[in-house]
DNA sequence: AATGCGTGGCT
DNA sequence: TAGCCAAGCAT
């Protein structure tokens, strides 16, 4: 039985009025997706800030509403295209999911966005905190949010124990930020909470001397700042090693689509054997004779969850009549001098630019 | 409930 | 500099 936070009525509003002050004067009001706040380009904001720094955002962001400017636009794109837009921002289920999601929106919404919680949750790629964002901020209705930002503030502020990932640190957090949650202001306050934790409560040395939260902090009075919240107990992720083949016929590599689920689900990636030996087996398969190999130099790409040690090699080939090596329109060949409207893993997309003429 | 899922910026 | 981990969600 663990205890549950209490938190006064009294005390809940002067937490709000101290954020919702702070916000006025210091938050942060003119990123992109902050003019003409609709749902959708709240949506999209919200998704590619999954786990991924403003900064990075931003020009992602720009590209992508100007080639998808409305939920029609992007229910109407092609998937490749949609993930051409994702390439190189990671986890690429979010931008599945935000087609999927697109098309849903298109047939049963009729392309308008819903504005009950629960049917937003119920979208793919959206769950309980990415909906109360989007209707928060967009729509002024009155949900409550718990991103890593706020997550940090609150567990800072009730010392809240657990960390990112722990299922009883959510638990814990969730009711707390419910009852801290105004019904005036919602948009404001939960901007400012965001805020607050990506420019004042920030995960090292935070910047207690321009918080407005310190009468409300209790690991603040207790000089426990840097105990909040718990560090997540580290493990060592495991290695793997792969050697990516790269069949070349003048100034085109063979790409294959990744199956739609898994790592870089969707994306186009070179063809990859375990052996050295099978990229002969490959090589037959494809029809495709080969006059020359050139190994490229390795190099490690580090996911989160595991370190591939990629060994890329290059084998131009001889044209050879159009065969059926393009069975389920899952192999292509990649003109290396354009750019393809596909997503493209980021080892992918470095080979190629290593490979450009 | 813990793990899979990317990439690049920090320190 | 080699880890740590960021505006989470799905399973």
């Amino acid at each position: 039985m663990t205890n549950k936070t209490q938190i006064s009525l009294k005390s809940a509003q002067f937490f709000a009025t101290q954020t919702l002050d702070w916000y006025q004067a210091q938050g942060r009001k003119h990123l992109p997706w902050q003019h003409n706040k609709t749902p959708y380009r709240v949506w999209i904001s919200e998704i590619m800030l999954q786990q991924t720094q403003v900064a990075t955002v931003i020009p992602y962001y720009h590209r992508f509403m100007d080639s998808f400017p409305t939920i029609t636009d992007l229910a109407n794109a092609d998937e490749d295209n949609v993930l051409h837009h994702w390439t190189g921002l990671g986890y690429y289920a979010r931008a599945r999911n935000l087609h999927k999601t697109a098309k849903i929106i298109a047939q049963q919404y009729q392309g308008s966005f819903p504005e009950d919680i629960e049917q937003v949750i119920a979208l793919p790629g959206i769950g309980r905190s990415t909906a109360g964002a989007i209707l928060s901020l967009a729509l002024n209705k009155h949900h409550a949010i718990l991103d890593g930002n706020v997550k940090r503030v609150l567990a800072r502020c009730y010392m809240v124990e657990g960390h990112n990932g722990q299922s009883k640190y959510e638990k814990a957090l969730w009711p707390i930020a419910e009852v801290l949650t105004p019904k005036e202001g919602v948009a404001q306050f939960n901007q400012a909470m965001m805020d607050l934790g990506a420019l004042i409560c920030t995960r090292s040395k935070p910047k207690c001397e321009l918080c407005p939260l310190t009468a409300s902090c209790l690991a603040f009075s207790l000089h426990e700042q840097s105990s909040y919240p718990q560090k997540k107990p580290k493990k060592t992720i495991p290695e793997k090693q792969t050697i990516m083949v790269i069949p070349r016929i003048n100034q085109q590599v063979l790409l294959e689509k990744r199956p739609p689920s898994g790592i870089w689900g969707g994306l186009w990636c070179f063809l990859e054997v375990q052996h050295e030996e099978e990229i002969a087996v490959l090589l037959a398969k494809l029809n495709l004779k080969q006059t020359s190999a050139v190994p490229l130099t390795k190099f490690r790409h580090t996911f989160s969850h595991f370190h591939l040690d990629i060994a890329p090699i290059v084998i131009d080939c001889e044209q050879l009549p159009a065969k059926e090596i393009n069975e389920n329109n899952q192999q292509q060949w990649y003109n290396l001098a354009t750019t393809a409207s596909v997503g493209l893993a980021a080892s992918t997309q470095k080979l190629i630019s290593l490979l450009k003429p």
